[in-house]
RNA sequence: GUGGAAUUAGCUCAGCUGGUUAGAGUGCCAGGUUGUGGCCCUGGAGGUCGUGGGUUCGACUCCCAUAUUCCACCCCA
């Protein structure tokens, strides 16, 4: 009946660990920096919701609410679900808080977790990281281009080159209408012999059937209607926009017309960010035009277009590019010390952090020689021995550990001396030059 | 949800067709002069071989279950 603890983090979640978790710190620093510049405000909001939300919001046909969502009813028998994704949440909170009255448009971002309960892949995960923005108010072409702008500016600041813009639009309530009935026309005669997921999909969502891998399938999606064909003129001007928009602000895209969105709130503009470097789930970002969502879990009639950018995805493919991203920095100082000087060694330290700089200490007792190959390990970049003779004269070497030169100087001029280097450092690192002391 | 692969020291992995005290590299700790790192040398700690059953004289090696991860679908960030 004892029954063995078991020590694994559940499936599909995992610890951070220091490490991974300063780059996430940078990345997320940056996230929000680029988003302010584009006059966007963050914007929290909680991580479970009433069932009802998702189900109306993210649309009950959507693989999401059909078998991905973490569903619990709490004590007070209320049916609850752990946020699949952010933007019906976000949506939520603008009906609630009355910001229909706010001035228009409303940008919002935010950083947050999500849920989904999936099968783990690479890159896939049961809680995973969003960073995403929404746009409420605007239905202009221009608020499309420019959450796209904003991605852009993103990505370039991150350095991080080599992923594609793919766009597309899906019409509205409308034009799709007539389009899903062009394809039940077109796929109507061949459907039998597809294979059995497009048989569903002919009768839940025929725009999937577009992007069946299936040999067959595929040849049939070849020659298919295309979307694009049976736009309104509304959808179409409002789509032409939106890539001129892009041309003008020399954005590179590429136009899928078999791109389709998960979810089944979005309208018009569609949108993705792939690589090739994150195995079978290369969307890192997936976005689009929501006109239809605020006014469908109850709102008024507003429009909107979003994004949301997968955090775990978005750090595979840093790491895939190379791209260095958010390292930790090292000490400026280590001071080694003595049993005898324990507590002078604490106090300089105390006084160093104070002052800014990012400063070590032995708490191991550990021999001099073993304080050094520390201070060696954690790349300290320079070491100070501090001894009774040290402590009694108040002046100390301080040793570069680069180049093993030193320097005699007072115990109260370390502090000035060590924000010197680390100016310099900071100023050669940025002109992408050696320095010297 | 479907199909497949993997799981042995902190990490990356050996371990032949089941046979005595389970290995390497790396990392970690310590020593190689009594106050000085990176290289090198030596030593040490660390594994109930994912977990639970079963087959067997005997299982890290075979079988079943379960957990976790990975891959392909599905789908998505």
């Amino acid at each position: 009946m004892e029954a063995v603890m078991n020590l694994n983090a559940p499936r599909g979640t995992r610890d951070i660990l220091p490490e991974e978790a300063e780059r996430r710190r940078a990345l997320e620093r940056a996230f929000a920096d680029v988003c302010e510049r584009y006059g966007f405000g963050e914007i929290r909001v909680p991580t479970f919701e009433h069932t009802e939300l998702f189900v109306r919001g993210v649309g009950d046909a959507s693989d999401i609410v059909r078998k991905e969502m973490y569903t619990f009813t709490d004590k007070g028998d209320r049916s609850l679900t752990l946020r699949p994704e952010g933007t019906a949440g976000v949506a939520r909170a603008y009906v609630e808080q009355g910001m229909s009255s706010w001035p228009a448009p409303v940008k919002l971002w935010y950083n947050m977790n999500m849920f989904r309960y999936e099968k783990m892949q690479k890159g896939r995960y049961r809680e995973f990281w969003q960073l995403g923005c929404e746009v409420f108010g605007s239905d202009s072409p221009q608020a499309d281009a420019q959450v796209i702008g904003l991605l852009e500016t993103f990505f370039r600041e991150l350095g991080l080159g080599e992923v594609d813009l793919e766009i597309n639009s899906i019409g509205c309530p409308q034009c799709r209408a007539d389009y899903h009935k062009a394809l039940r026309q077109y796929y109507a005669v061949y459907v039998e012999d597809m294979c059995e997921d497009c048989h569903d999909r002919f009768e839940r969502n025929p725009l999937r059937m577009l992007d069946c891998k299936e040999p067959y399938c595929q040849s049939l999606a070849m020659k298919a209607p295309s979307q694009l064909d049976y736009l309104c003129d509304e959808c179409k001007v409002h789509f032409d926009s939106v890539k001129s928009y892009l041309d003008e602000m020399e954005i590179s895209y590429r136009l899928n017309s078999r791109l389709v969105r998960g979810l089944d709130y979005y309208t018009k503009t569609v949108f993705e960010f792939v690589s090739s470097h994150v195995g079978t789930q290369g969307t890192i970002c997936g976005g689009g035009r929501y006109d239809g969502l605020v006014r469908e879990i109850g709102g008024i009639d507003v429009p909107g277009v979003g994004f949301a950018l997968g955090v775990e995805r978005l750090l595979l493919e840093l790491d895939a590019q190379n791209v260095p991203f958010g390292k930790a920095q090292s000490p400026d100082l280590f001071i080694a010390s003595f049993p005898s000087t324990a507590a002078n060694a604490l106090d300089l330290a105390q006084t160093l952090i104070r002052s800014g700089l990012k400063v070590e200490t032995d708490v191991m007792g550990r021999s001099l020689k073993a304080q050094f190959k520390a201070a060696d390990r954690m790349e300290a970049h320079y070491v100070l021995v501090l001894g009774d003779t040290e402590v009694s004269i108040s002046r100390g070497k301080l040793r570069r550990l680069s180049d093993g030169s030193e320097q005699d100087v007072p115990l109260t001029a370390v502090g000035t001396l060590l924000h010197d280097y680390r100016k310099k450092r900071s100023v050669a690192e940025k002109e992408e030059v050696r320095f010297e002391l």
